[in-house]
Parts: structure tokens; sequence; C-alpha cells
DNA sequence: AGCACGCCGACT
DNA sequence: GTCGGCGTGCTC
């Protein structure tokens, strides 16, 4: 019946294998009883070679480009609702344009982690057992007879050499195959029980049970007394009841166990109730909300950096532009760098918009992250707020998108897809006709840069709500203290300052950007350092329970720490440089009546102590609060009226063309934890590079004149934002085939665009992280004014490098519009 | 990416 | 001869 063909429909799916050979979309045949289902944005289970995977339907078609006897049928549809709406299809594609990855990576990226289906092929004795069989094959069978079902693939890897008695004894049916199937996170199911009669006819059931049964008589009371329907886990708890009684009760037909579906709330209903109405807004603010409203309403793409002090309101801004937003019919997305999405940050959230918030973050199961994600998608809430991979939250009617510190170095992520936030807020906004509105003290070049160029519009909100002047920044020279005799970590006047705030029962914060006791162990003999055997950098001396060992912090290597110089035997080997354990030491040297509290990765590693320890310190039971970068952002502690910066030069030092940038950005943080209340404030900042304009401009809190300044040596070395910047980054054991597959690309650009002045081509450089995890690296930096014109190029350079690289197992990455060459 | 197939050297 | 190592090619 050729009506037939005519309107047979075909899915083409994106087939989740991350190789670029597989990148493409597939044909599969809708089977009739799928036909409702199966439609565009859907997760199907489709056949694929020898295997089974996960797959999503991009598009339907009835044109077969494939011959039809190739063309086999999807088997499952994996999800009621489709996760993948039109629009987030359409940012799939755009994602493996911009950041040239697969589109299964692509797609991955989308969807909350661990809702990944897999479907493994396991083999098994059948009940069959041939008269014939050779030694061999015997000893395969009675190996799955004694082990049971077995991964296929991982019992071949394991024996190899019974590859072929598996086949044979598949053909003779002695063992079978089939797949298991692993859905990942799935709807939580809780037991419930149910009351299956009215009152009445209860009390009389109840008459005529048997005498003895009290236990019985007294869950079913009290399960009516409940209103009939309670959690089986909160009844058990409640009456202590028997899993036994529960059962005679259902025997007897007077309740029923079902299962439930039920939301994971991480927040399991705090802050409900406790809604927190609007602030009055300032002047300042009130323009910069009225401005961004009529964006709004214009329903056309437009973005907002707005600008202002820590202090100076910019949340209650979020907050009322959401609801107006909200009032519209339309969602919103706010997104906070993972180390600013604390308590305090969503309690602000939920006081305020109560049960229309989702809230996104790694710390989540992802059982809690997939639920979050669902009321999402079933449009449930109108608010998501989470850390980076939140802008993908799949919304279909977004109004707002709001990135709070967007200069923080973590919207972009590591991984593929090397993705930056705040571009991909950029295309939903001009997808959904959305704002973008962009929060900080300290923008990016890139933003601020964008404002000056007209692309975005600026909204200065000048000064502290509270009116109250930002504190002063007292500056100290670290070289005149070593000058004077002075070699603690403390210059004097940090020392007196600490001193006179503990005499005075007041709270103080010390940000030190490293952690560790020292930075590197040096033997003054023979000047050998420790350095990781797997990584190009020296190794950071630790306390471990009071134990001293070595530590790589990039790989995790650890190792013991020699008396003794193993090079030269010499005892004279000491460590340098000061990490927080150091200060902590120090500080309860000589003030031991000091209550420390000190946070770093190390002291946070476990859930909830983050948490735990600004508790702690929030309620006053602790004096100092000494830490790394993750006390620089969005605290607020009434109490501290000090701020130490015990060096401000840790992050001047990286070699990375934004290490001006960097610290300036952190010192200005750091210093605006403090005086945001009634008391004053002062912050003392130690350094060795005083005259620095990054360090200069820090002290003045001088945003416009270190910009300026920035800006004129961005453009005097050609670097972002005048220039965008794509890495190749090559990496093998040996350092010379590591060197040659980054030239591979170099030769390649080289070849197209040596003569173009809008490319600089840059040689092939050993990275500044030369080596890690033992692999040599070499970095190949591109820069360009359009990347729609090294587009095709730059792909072509990767897919070229990286098969050469795939031949000597070596690996070839690309990092387009990288943030941070290292 | 996986997985199967097929070609070749090294053994019983 | 057969085993098992790895290169090659395909997946709707």
């Amino acid at each position: 019946m050729s009506t037939k063909l005519t309107k047979m429909l075909l899915a083409e799916v994106i087939v989740d294998v991350k190789s670029h050979e597989t990148d493409r979309t597939f044909q599969y045949f809708i089977p009739e009883e799928l036909q409702k289902r199966v439609v565009i944005g859907m997760r199907v289970l489709v056949p694929f070679g020898p295997r089974r995977v996960e797959g999503y339907v991009v598009s339907l078609t009835n044109n077969p480009e494939t011959p039809l006897e190739k063309v086999k049928p999807i088997l499952r549809v994996l999800d009621e609702l489709p996760p993948l709406t039109p629009e987030l299809i359409e940012l799939s594609d755009w994602l493996c344009e911009r950041y040239i990855c697969t589109r299964a990576q692509a797609v991955q990226a989308l969807l909350p982690g661990g809702m990944r289906f897999k479907s493994t092929l396991v083999i098994e004795a059948s009940d069959v057992t041939p008269a014939i069989l050779d030694a061999r094959e015997k000893e395969v069978l009675s190996f799955l007879k004694n082990k049971g079902p077995q991964v296929k693939s991982q019992l071949l890897k394991d024996h190899p050499s019974w590859r072929g008695a598996i086949a044979k004894l598949l053909q003779k049916g002695a063992i079978t195959e089939r797949f298991m199937e692993r859905t990942g996170v799935k709807e939580k199911q809780v037991a419930y029980v149910v009351l299956q009669m009215d009152r009445e006819s209860l009390l009389q059931k109840l008459d005529h049970l048997q005498a003895n049964a009290f236990k019985q008589k007294e869950v079913a009371l009290w399960l009516l007394h409940q209103g009939g329907t309670v959690r089986l886990r909160d009844l058990l708890a409640a009456t202590k009841a028997a899993r036994s009684t529960i059962e005679a009760l259902r025997q007897k037909g007077i309740l029923d166990i079902e299962q439930r579906e039920e939301r994971r709330d991480p927040y399991h209903g705090r802050y409900i109730g406790e809604k927190e109405g609007k602030l009055p807004l300032t002047a300042a603010q009130e323009r910069a909300y009225s401005a961004i409203l009529s964006m709004l309403q214009t329903r056309q793409a437009h973005t907002v950096l707005l600008q202002g002090v820590t202090g100076s309101g910019k949340t209650e801004i979020y907050l009322q532009t959401i609801e107006a937003c909200v009032q519209m019919g339309r969602q919103a997305i706010v997104l906070v760098p993972e180390i600013a999405l604390t308590p305090q940050m969503v309690e602000r959230f939920k006081k305020r918009f109560g049960e229309d918030v989702a809230v996104l973050h790694s710390r989540l199961s992802p059982g809690e992250r997939y639920d979050e994600w669902r009321r999402i998608r079933q449009g449930e809430v109108s608010i998501a707020v989470g850390a980076r991979s939140a802008v993908f939250a799949p919304f279909e009617k977004l109004g707002l998108l709001i990135i709070d510190e967007e200069h923080e170095l973590s919207y972009k992520q590591e991984e593929n897809p090397k993705y930056h936030a705040r571009e991909v807020a950029y295309f939903r906004a001009l997808y959904h006709g959305a704002t973008v509105v962009l929060g900080s003290a300290t923008p990016s070049m890139e933003v601020r840069y964008a404002a000056a160029k007209g692309r975005v519009t600026r909204i200065l909100l000048p000064e502290r709500v509270n009116r109250k002047p930002l504190p002063p920044v007292e500056i100290v020279d670290m070289r005149l203290e070593l000058k004077q005799g002075n070699r603690s970590i403390f210059s004097r006047r940090l020392h007196e300052a600490i001193a006179e705030k503990l005499a005075h029962r007041e709270q103080m914060i010390l940000f030190l950007n490293r952690r560790g006791y020292s930075t590197f162990i040096l033997c003054r003999a023979c000047g050998y350092v420790a350095r990781c055997p797997s990584c190009d950098v020296s190794l950071t001396y630790h306390y471990l329970n009071s134990i001293p060992i070595l530590r790589c912090h990039y790989c995790g290597h650890s190792e013991e720490v020699a008396g003794r110089c193993p090079e030269c035997g010499s005892q004279h080997i000491r460590n340098f440089g000061t990490g927080t354990q150091k200060v902590e030491e120090e500080l309860l040297r000589l003030f031991p009546e000091a209550r420390v509290i000190r946070m770093d990765v190390d002291t946070t590693a476990t859930k909830g102590s983050h948490e735990r320890l600004l508790r702690t310190f929030g309620a006053r039971e602790a004096d100092i609060l000494l830490g790394t970068q993750m006390i620089a952002k969005g605290l607020d502690f009434p109490g501290v009226t000090l701020v130490g910066i015990i060096t401000a030069d840790t992050s001047l030092n990286v070699p990375d063309f934004r290490a001006a940038e960097r610290t300036f950005q952190l010192l200005t943080q750091v210093a605006g934890r403090v005086g945001r209340h009634d008391a004053a404030g002062e912050v003392i900042l130690q350094t060795y590079h005083p005259e620095h304009y990054a360090i200069q401009c820090a002290v003045t809190q001088d945003y416009e004149r270190f910009f300026q300044k920035e800006i004129e040596i961005r453009h005097s070395l050609d670097h972002p934002p005048f220039w965008e910047m794509t890495v190749f980054t090559a990496a093998h054991e040996s350092q010379k085939e590591a060197y040659r597959l980054a030239r591979e690309t170099e030769r390649w650009m080289r070849r197209r665009f040596s003569e173009d002045p809008e490319v600089i081509v840059h040689e092939t450089t050993a990275a500044p992280l030369a080596r890690l995890h033992g692999k040599y690296r070499f970095h190949q930096v591109i820069k360009y004014k359009s990347y729609k014109k090294v587009k095709a190029e730059l792909l072509a350079a990767y897919f070229h490098a990286r098969a050469k690289a795939k031949k000597i197992d070596g690996v070839l990455s690309v990092d387009v519009n990288a943030q941070m060459v290292l």
C-alpha cells in the first residue's frame, strides 16, 4: 500500500554516543503503539548496532534518507513529557557550533544529571544443556551457572579467550542474552496507608474484631483521626505498629497500601509561611527597576549591566523585577556562583516567592535535582535559582535571566561543552525576547567594554542602601616590614588591629587565597623543591590530622615529608610561603584566647560543613573567620569590623592575563565584607606590590580607574575583549609528541590565516601547567575578531589534530572563548 | 564511543 | 591448526 509508505513517519534521533563519527541524526521507525508518544524532544531507547542506547528525537520526517531495510524501530519512550523543548533543541545545535562539541554532549548538558538510561547486554545460562561441549565451553557454562548473569562486555574484557566459546554456546542455546535496563533517577514512590471505609462502618467493623486485637484497633482509630491517608512510614513511627498489624488490617479490607509519587523537597517546606514583603527602593534602585521593567515590556532581547557596590541593593532589584516578570505570566532564571549559593541566598528567594522557586545546585542529590528540574519543566514554578547549569532551566516563556556576580569565572564550564552561561543567556534572551540582567560590583572587562560600546545598557547604583560609605582600606607594604625586622605573617599594624578587635569582642575576617600550610618546601643546601611526580607543580605542605604531608593541589597526589633532603641529604629543608593552616597556627600562638574558624576546601569537604561553620561564626561563637576565596562572596555578618588581607599578591602572580582583573575583583569583594551595618569597619591589606594598579585601585575602590588602566593594557597586548581567544591544548606522555600535536593546529591555522589581519595565530607554547596527571601539555592560541570567520577552520584544525592524537594515544582539546589559560 | 570482524604472528 | 592481539569499519 503506497499510502502507508508516504504516510510513514520517521524520527530523526541523536544517539547518546559522544563520538564525532556518530555526531549526526539517525532515522528510526515509530511503531504503531508509540505514534502518540514519540514527539519532538522526547527521550527514547533505540537499537544502535549491537547495542541499545538512549536517544533524543529532534525532528519527525516522512523523507527516508536511509535504505528502508536498515531502519530499525524505536524500542521505548523514556518520559511522559518530552524533556527537550524546541528551543532547547535549537540551543543544543548552537552549543555544538559555538563550543565544538558533539550534540550528545550538548544535550546532556541541558538535562539534569543522573537521568541517563543505560541498557547493558547480559548473558546467563539457560536450562538447555547440549550433549556435546568442549572443555572451554564447559568452563564458561559452569562459570555462568555458579556466578549467575554476567555483563557480556565486562566478561569478554576479563576473559578474552572465552569469546569463541560464548558465541558457540549462544548458537547452541546453552546460554541466552538479554538487555538489562537501568533507569537513572526516577520519581520517588512513597507508600501511603489509605483507610478503605467511612467512620461508621469502621467503628462497626472494629467492634467485631477479636478482643485481643488492641493494636489493630489503635492503628485504625489513629488513621481515622489523621483523616484516613497517611504515609506508611509516619504511621509506623507514630503508632509503633508492626508490619504484621498493618498487613492484618489490609487483609480485612480496612485499609490499603498505595504507592504514590512524591516530590523530593531539598528544603523540606522550610520558609513556608515566612513570607517577606518588598523592601522600599531608594531613588537609584527605583530608576534601575523601572529601566529593567520597560525593557521587559518591549519583549525584545536586551542586556543590562547593573553595576553597584556590595550593599547597594542589587538583590532587591532582582526580586522586584522577577515579581513583575512573573506577574506578566513569564518566568525568570537567577544564576549565582556555586560558592555564593548559600542558605542565606536561597532563604531570600524562598521567603519572597515561597513555592514558586526551584533551586538547582551541586549539593542536591541527583533525585532532588531531578525533582526540582521537573517542577520547572511541568510549569509548577516560575523562578529557578541556581549555579551555572540552571541557565538551561526548561522554561517556555522566559522573561528574565539574571546573572549575579557576572564577572565570576565559574560561569564558564571547564568540560565539554565548554559553554559560558552569559552567552547561553544571550541566546535564550534572543529566542524569548527576554531581558538579561548582569549584576556586579566589579564587572568583567568584556561586559564593561560592551557597555562602553553601547551593546549593553549600564545602570549604576552609586551608593549603599544605608548610605554608609565604603570602609577605609589601609595598605601595608610588607617589604618595609621585612626591612624593619618583622618576619611574621602579620604586619605590626594588622597584629595590633587583631588584638584590639579581640579586646573589644568584635569579629573579623582574615583572607588568604591559598590553602594548606605552606606553598612549597625547599632545601636551602641544594635548592631541591618537592614536586608532584605527575604534574609540573610544587607540592604543598599540609597537616592532615596533625601529621605533615605533601600534597598536589591539581591531582591530589600525596606523600610523606622527608626529614632530610632526598637529593643531597641536608637537614636544611624548610617550608616557604604561607597557607591558611599556617596562618591558623600563628593566630593560635599569638592570640591563644581567640576562637578561630578556618574555611577552605579542606575544612568544608563534608556535606553541611560549609553551612555549619558559617552558622557558628554568625552566632558569634567565634572571633576570627579565616579563609580562602570561598569567604569572599555574599557573606554578610553585621558583627564584623575588620577585614585583614594577609597577602593580596597570590592571585596577582598567576601566569594568566586575567590575573590583575581577578586580583582587583577579589580584593574589592573581600573589602566589601565589612561595615555594611552600623559598626564602622576597616580593611587592612598586606602586599609586596603596593604600587600595582590592581591593588591601588582596590584600595581606593575605584572601579573606573581600574577599568581604564586595564583596558589600555588589554588593547596594547591584543587581549580580550578586543580579540576573542580560542585555545587548543595537546597532552601526551611524551613532551615531543605533545608539542608536535599542538604544532598541527598551529600549522593548519597559519596556512589559512597568515595574511589575515583579523586573525592572530600564536606560536605553540608550553602550558603554564606544563605537566598534569603525568602528561606534558602545550597550548596553541588563536585570536580573532569574528568567530564566524574562523569557525569552520577551527573545527577542521581540531578534527585534523584530534585524528593524529587518537593514533598516538594523545589528547587534543579545544576551548572556544577560553577564560583561563593554564 | 563501543562492539564485531578479520587479519596476522606465536604457540600447543 | 587455534589463540589472542590489534587495526578497521559501522552504527539508522
